[in-house]
DNA sequence: CTGAAAGCGCTAACAC
DNA sequence: GTGTTAGCGCTTTCAG
């Protein structure tokens, strides 16, 4: 058969087939196949011999052929907006390590757009024959989309939001906001601002407006109403920060302490602050939500989440999820996914500090 | 569009396969393949039916089974120790805008060790009939590795390091201790400590190594000679960075000037001047490496490279010598691969200052 | 517990 | 230009 392959000088080495091994250990190609993959129903010393044969041939089943046989892609691709993004980098680390460790290949395919999304959710291509499941990470992915990808056969679980009936991991942006609030009504700060998203994005879940609202009745809850002229948009980047930092102290009345729900913009932030000869926690209080490693040198206040645990999670979560639906389970219509809400907690540092010691700008 | 999936409850919709088209645009599969892959030698009318007919039936190639039978994968590894490191993210999210853009799918696998990598490149399992192409970031492949590698038909690009007869791109390190040098001696210091590697890693490309002898060779041109004394492990993040920077200070003669091989070092670095009532670029001057966009943060003296073009660049490195080796071409062994050395950029900010003005400490 | 045989859906020669 | 026909290497009924 398709033996000798005479052709050019640099003819690659040709790779033992599945036949080889099966000659080899004297049995057939199907023993061959259980045998290697740990199926019942082979004799332990038949198998013992399969496996001794594999090695010595340094055989492995073609993963081009398998997922063609099998219709498994043993993949999994994760969605992410932003893979530069301390975050999201950070979320896919977690994902990859759990994932790789399962035997699975991890893909990971960046969505610039609203767009980008919508095609590869939709488009055959990004998931029938192409992946076993998708970890959706900070992306929101419409009913229609979920039930599209659930209908062709793949997993679905996501990180920093949930979609019904799909396992996720998130944690609990109100309390965010809300843990935000308390501290810096506890310094005793009245007027607080708020640096959030630029605007909405039709792309990502609501984690801005969640965190807003949890600041906002954090300070209701002691008699503080939110001054909606002090919530700036920081586009969660460090620019984006600086600028929301200056609009803030710029405000005829502006805030005492602030909110923002990054540390990257609060970093943004900082340098704005600087630049005007302010300090964070004296002249300003300044609260960001990550705990980014970053966060301690400029001694930021902050709300930490653990965001590579989140990926871990999430990719344990989409792994069972799998192993759960063998293809064949229409019995519960996934009725309660599991669904975990991460824990988060607020680290004090240097930039917060008791109202009332502030300077006068 | 994928209209009536008629049938059960929850069984998979069923493809269209390329039999279905062929029968549809009353022609043969064969012309169906030819006409989907916009290959030669198909009447404009043909072609033009018979995506008609496909996008009629949203037909699509299954990946699996055009991979399986063409023996190309369209997939492209990055292999690279630590994804959550800013580096890392950096450049992989540069191959992955590249990659997708080019049609390849990009699947990433991190490597923890010197010997997760060694299985890596070795296992036909992550080679062979599973990648065209690999991308090596900061990892060094070993001669035998690298040619096992091409034997196997992989095509095989690095980031940060090269690889005799493969495309690289990388910076110039040595230059970047020399440009750190003569920034440092300009502003007259004589007395310069450094912040690099914990040990040697067997993993990556000696950059510390290159980057050290550029300092000590750009101070040497000055006439000053570096003392050994003052080279501490920072092993490339905050926390080392702010034990090297401890232990610099903790010298019974003190650099007035650090050059620490990393921004995220630097920051460590900062951290532990501010504990100790000192300041960055009056106290002692520091530069780091990278401008990691927290630089500006702390107004860090940094030596600029564009990581994310890195990335970028070397993902089309990688692809443009896959399509010259269409599989077949022996002619010239990989003679003078592609290799692209990268600029880099001083950036002064306020973490550097003239020497002299030292305080006491 | 094991073997024989029928594909998985597409690509690639090779004819016409 | 287009059709025919082998497989690609493995998994998986279905018999035994």
């Amino acid at each position: 058969m398709a033996a000798s392959n005479s052709h050019s000088n640099s003819a690659r080495a040709k790779r033992a087939t599945i036949e080889d091994v099966a000659s080899a250990a004297g049995v057939s190609v199907a023993t061959v196949s259980r045998a290697m993959r740990s199926l019942p129903n082979v004799a332990i010393s038949t198998r013992q011999r399969v496996v001794d044969c594999a090695t010595a041939l340094g055989y492995t089943a073609d993963p081009a052929a398998s997922r063609f046989a099998a219709g498994q892609t043993k993949t999994i691709t994760v969605v992410v907006p932003n893979l530069s993004g301390w975050y999201f980098s950070n979320v896919v680390a977690g994902a990859e390590a759990v994932c790789t460790e399962a035997g699975y290949d991890v893909l990971v395919v960046g969505v610039g757009s609203r767009s980008d999304l919508t095609r590869i959710l939709c488009e055959q291509y990004h998931l029938e024959r192409r992946t076993d499941g998708l970890l959706a990470v900070e992306v929101v992915v419409s009913p229609d989309e979920a039930a599209s990808i659930a209908e062709r056969g793949v997993a679905l679980t996501s990180v920093g939001g949930q979609n019904a009936g799909h396992p996720s991991v998130r944690i609990d942006n109100q309390l965010v906001g809300r843990l935000a609030a308390d501290h810096l009504i506890d310094l005793g700060h009245r007027r607080v601002g708020m640096i959030g998203a630029q605007k909405d994005n039709p792309m990502s879940f609501d984690v801005p407006g969640l965190r807003h609202d949890g600041l906002v009745q954090g300070l209701a809850a002691h008699g503080v109403i939110f001054d909606d002229e002090l919530l700036a948009g920081g586009n969660f980047d460090v620019d984006g920060g600086q600028e929301a930092m200056a609009a803030l102290l710029d405000h005829r009345d502006p805030p005492t302490a602030v909110f923002s729900m990054s540390d990257e913009m609060a970093f943004g932030a900082i340098m704005e602050l600087d630049k005007r000869g302010l300090r964070a926690g004296r002249d300003v209080s300044l609260v960001g939500v990550d705990n980014h490693e970053f966060s301690r040198v400029v001694s930021l206040t902050t709300i930490h989440q653990s965001v590579a645990d989140h990926g871990a999670t999430a990719a344990r979560l989409l792994l069972d999820s799998m192993r759960a639906d063998g293809d064949t389970t229409p019995l519960a219509p996934a009725s309660d996914a599991a669904s975990v809400v991460a824990g988060v907690d607020l680290i004090v540092r240097d930039s917060t500090g008791v109202a009332g010691t502030v300077a006068t700008h």
